[in-house]
DNA sequence: ATAGACGTGACATCTGGGTGTCAGGTCAAG
DNA sequence: CTTGACCTGACACCCAGATGTCACGTCTAT
């Protein structure tokens, strides 16, 4: 019973390969297998499988994944939740500075395309001039 | 004339290891050398070095930030702002989207948090229940 | 019984963005 | 004239997250 590493695969939606990469690593290991050895994916692993997808999708590395699912592992939802709420409190916050830096670098862009008469002014094709250097000025962490 | 490596590196906030390593990788040359061979930095390319790190820290590869000197070289600002407007736009597009399912992500987290008694019901430690892989049921790109 | 699709592990390779470590050359100060 | 900080290139190595390629085993259909 259970599903191979080519029909969990395929209904995950990830390449098999890759699957067999995370048995491997022990992210989400086939605990079935077959007399001949081939790996059987239960229902849970293949729902596990479909979560380091998403979560990979929304920037998780796989360690990140990793102790999400270790919590998991010690409780059901109730007590995973605070853990996933945890970092993805910390992803969002990320990406909020992310994008604060670069729409204020956006601005500062905008006010050269747009305002001051056109561009910088130095007309040295050929030259890094510094203006970009200077429209960069934007503070930014890391 | 020129500052060298280190000089130039202290001045742009960047270890000198690196500035050697973005010359070897052709990114930013310092095209003149001393008679014994050391790196010579005029301020065009300290302006240049400046830019890749805070373009860097808005989360451009090199290859982009590659680009976009390139479109340095070819013109001056009023050339450039299309092309960096372009990119940025671009990033800023990318990371609107990512905001925008982390969000959705945590108000479903939210919801098993909050609401509906307690989490998912299922109450079975150590197994992994599925609730997780349904929590992150929204839509995701890549 | 044989072709072809799929499975296995083992090992190497790739990308991006560097860093570690050598062995040796240069330069300013004391 | 030596010490110590800096410079040079070359080569190896690191990380994450896979992917390529072998050589060989298995399963299903015809």
């Amino acid at each position: 019973m259970g599903l191979t590493v080519k029909e969990v695969a395929d209904s995950v939606g990830l390449p098999s390969r890759t699957i067999r990469y995370y048995d491997r690593i022990g992210l989400v290991s086939a605990d079935e297998r077959t007399a001949a050895g081939y790996r059987l994916y239960s229902p849970q692993e293949e729902g596990k499988l479909r979560f380091v997808r998403r979560a990979k999708a929304l920037g998780f590395s796989l360690e990140d994944i990793r102790g999400l699912m270790e919590a998991a592992e010690r409780g059901c939802c109730d007590e995973v939740v605070p853990e996933v709420e945890r970092l993805l409190q910390k992803k969002v916050e990320e990406l909020d500075t992310k994008i604060a830096e670069l729409s204020a670098f956006r601005e500062r862009l905008l006010g050269y395309a747009a305002g001051k008469g056109s561009g910088c002014g130095c007309r040295q094709p050929g030259a890094f001039c510094g203006c970009l250097d200077d429209v960069s000025q934007t503070t930014v962490t890391a």
